[in-house]
DNA sequence: GGGCTTATCGCAATAAGCCGCAATAGTGGT
DNA sequence: ACCACTATTGCGGCTTATTGCGATAAGCCC
């Protein structure tokens, strides 16, 4: 299986504790913290600890099989990293996180880069603040 | 004191606990997590317990004199509200943080208010990325 | 298949932050 | 100056996210 020999390449080790964090990742069609998969593989398997959770998000990020990013809240979040790169936005009042494609950032990355020697990775912390519902239902009350 | 009328406007007292926070704050040039300032109080106060700092805080961000926002790590990083609103650069090889006038933003949040309805807090993450000085190191190596 | 190295695991401990509660102390009124 | 009211404090304990550490087991060599 192809990511066994990667994982193997890498001096690391394929275990059953990886495989189920893999696909547990894979099942997740948004982005989960450690403790959802934690819980969710736990559900069955109840000897797996968490913390074995939150050190295989870390060794398969480093092989780049999955990516986390930062919300609001200080939890970080992860997903797999062969869904397309792009930027988070989570309102601040309902919690509603949206995708946006990472275009649209862009041009600020470039002006980052030009003005500022700065190689920003836009993708990584969400921004925040109101959605358009949660926009409207305030400015109606 | 304008500040004391301010706080016992909205119903809440001036104490020298509360004092001690701004104060430092005001010292603290750059963004300080509330530990530090808790440790900062703490070196001459020692009676005064870290959790009346958070509550501190808490309370002075309620009445806008203190903001916080997120750098890379899940520690909160708090600053005085009434330095000019700013952006933030986080270097994620170095750790060196930067501000950025909010008008580099500005572009970027009018896109997301008229394009997606979101009405982003863009100072309120920091961005992290690269700075010229590590981009720099590496390229050379 | 058995032994050896060391990556990985599960458990216990830590770090950041929050909460309830009884005691304390600002404030406004007298 | 004193009182009553209640915001705020310090303390202890709790929660959540993550890390240190000794025990376990994956993968390589024979």
């Amino acid at each position: 299986m192809e990511i066994d020999e990667r994982l193997r390449a890498s001096g690391r080790r394929m275990t059953v504790q990886r495989r189920l964090v893999l696909e547990a990742l894979q099942r997740a069609r948004h982005h989960v913290t450690a403790d959802d998969i934690a819980t969710r593989i736990r559900a069955r398997h109840p000897q797996i600890d968490p913390s074995t959770v939150y050190r295989n998000l870390e060794a398969l990020e480093e092989l780049g099989y999955v990516t986390h990013s930062h919300f609001d809240d200080r939890v970080t979040r992860w997903h797999r990293a062969d869904a397309q790169r792009h930027g988070h936005l989570v309102c601040r009042s309902c919690g509603a996180e949206q995708e946006l494609p990472i275009e649209l950032l862009e041009p600020l990355a470039r002006r980052l880069r030009d003005e500022h020697g700065f190689r920003a990775d836009l993708a990584h912390s969400a921004i925040v603040g109101i959605c358009k519902v949660c926009s409207n239902v305030s400015s109606v009350q």
